[in-house]
DNA sequence: TTTTTATCGATAAAAAAATATCGATAAAAA
DNA sequence: TTTTTATCGATATTTTTTTATCGATAAAAA
C-alpha cells in the first residue's frame, strides 16, 4: 500500500513554492485556515486550478472551511523533501553566483549552498556569506567526498559542459544550469535550465504587441 | 496587407532567446547556414519544434541547407524589437539587484537599466556599474519624464505592490517582477513574474524522484 | 432541526503544446 | 541529365494543461 508515484505536471511544480511562500505569509498573520477562492484572489489564480495543485501534495481540504494552512505547508514540504536540507556546491562566481551565494531565501527550500568554486586565482580564496571560493581542481574529490548531490553552474557558456562533466563524475545528479549553454547530460542526471533572457523575452514580446493593439497613446496631450 | 498579429506561444517565446544566443556563437565559427537538425543535436530539442518556433519570426529555410543564419538572426532581432535599446528602471538595489545591474547580457536584448531606486538612504548615492543609485521618491516623476516603459521589481515582498503602483502612475507598462509577491495591476499592464524558488522545485522533484526510483544507488561498495 | 451557503473533489470539456508524419523541393551525386 | 538525399513546411495526432461543471458535504444560520 506504497505512495503511488504519480506524474505532476511541470506548471504545477513551478506554482507550488509560491502557494508555500504565499501560505507562510498568511499563517504569520495568525490566520488557521484557508479556502482556494481565497488564495486565488490573492494569488490572481484560478481557484479549480488551486486545488488541482494543492492536491498533487496529498492534502485534503474541507467545504465551507478551507484547507488548513499548517498541515498544507507541512505537506508541500513533505512532497519537496524541504524537510532535511540539500546542501549543494556553486561553481563559478561571478554577478550570478554572487547572487545566488547571498540569496537567503533558499533555506527555506531545504537548499543550500556549501562550497563554491571558480577558477579564477583572484576570487578563489575569498568568502562570500560564509562560503568559500576553492579551485576548481577540488571539485570532483570533495564531491564524493561530501556526496553532495546537488551542484549549480553560474560559469561562462564555454566552461559549463566541462564543469557538468565534472560534477557528474563527482556523483553530483542534480544540476541547475545558469549559464547559457546546452549541457548534455548522461541519463540517470537531471539538468534544469534557468535563462533570464526568457523572462525578459515574454515581457518585451507581450509589451511590443500591447504597444502595436492601439489601446495605449504615449502622447499626453497637455 | 499588413503583418497580421498571430498570437505565439509562451513556450516558444522563452526558447527563442536560446536559438538567439546559439546562432550567435555559430555565427562566429564562420558558419553560414544551419538546419534545424544540428541546432535541435546541439541544444537538445526537436528539430520539428525548432522549426516551428523559427516559423514564428517569419523567416524561410531552404531544403538541403538550412537557415541562413544571419537572416535568421536578424528575424529574431526585429520579432522581438531588439534592433531598438529598451531603457528601463530598477527598483530595489540587493542582491538580485545588484545581480541585475551587473549583469552585461541584457543590452544584446535591447534591454538597459538606466537608473536604479532604493529607499534605502545608505545604499541611495552608490554607482554600480555606472547606474546611480537614487531615491525612491523621484521614481514616478522620472518615470513620465523619461518615457520609461519597462520596470524591474527587486525588492522585498512588502514593497513590491506599492512599487509597481508608482512604476504605473509614471506610466510604466511593463514589470518585471523579482519579488516574491503577486503584484496586481490594471488592464494595459504587463506583468511577468520570475521566481527562482520555481526552478529550483523543478530540480529537486525530479531528482527526489530518480532517488526513490531505485535506479541510482547511492552507495558505492569499495 | 432544517435550510442555506461556501467550498471541496471528481469529472468532463476545451485549449494549448509537443510530437509525428508526409509530400515537396533544392542541392549534390551519379 | 537523372537520381538520390537532406531538410523544409504543412498537416495530423497525441499528449499535456487549463478551464468549466456539478454533485456532495460540512459549517453556519434560521
Amino acid at each position: 500500500m506504497n505512495k503511488q508515484i504519480v506524474h505532476v505536471p511541470e506548471p504545477t511544480l513551478r506554482r507550488l513554492p509560491l502557494y508555500y511562500h504565499y501560505l507562510k505569509t498568511v499563517l504569520a498573520t495568525g490566520r488557521e485556515a484557508i479556502s482556494c477562492t481565497h488564495i486565488g484572489n490573492d494569488l490572481n489564480l484560478d481557484p479549480p486550478q488551486i486545488r488541482k495543485d494543492l492536491a498533487y501534495t496529498g492534502i485534503r481540504g474541507m467545504p465551507k472551511v478551507g484547507y488548513q494552512i499548517e498541515t498544507l505547508l507541512n505537506s508541500l514540504e513533505d512532497f519537496f523533501g524541504w524537510n532535511r536540507i540539500d546542501e549543494a556546491f556553486l561553481v563559478g562566481v561571478g554577478n550570478i553566483g554572487k547572487a545566488l551565494l547571498k540569496y537567503e531565501g533558499f533555506k527555506r527550500y531545504g537548499f543550500k549552498i556549501v562550497a563554491a568554486f571558480d577558477k579564477d586565482p583572484t576570487i578563489v580564496g575569498q568568502s562570500f556569506c560564509d562560503v568559500k571560493v576553492l579551485p576548481i581542481e577540488k571539485l570532483p574529490n570533495l564531491c564524493s567526498r561530501m556526496k553532495i548531490k546537488i551542484g549549480v553552474i553560474a560559469t561562462s557558456e564555454n566552461a559549463a559542459q566541462e564543469v557538468a562533466d565534472q560534477m557528474i563524475e563527482g556523483g553530483i545528479r542534480g544540476i541547475w544550469n545558469f549559464a547559457p549553454a546546452a549541457i548534455k547530460v548522461p541519463e540517470g542526471v537531471i539538468i534544469q535550465n534557468e535563462n533570464l533572457a526568457a523572462g525578459l523575452a515574454v515581457l518585451s514580446k507581450k509589451l511590443q504587441l500591447l504597444m502595436q493593439s492601439g489601446k495605449f497613446r504615449q502622447e499626453v496631450v497637455k
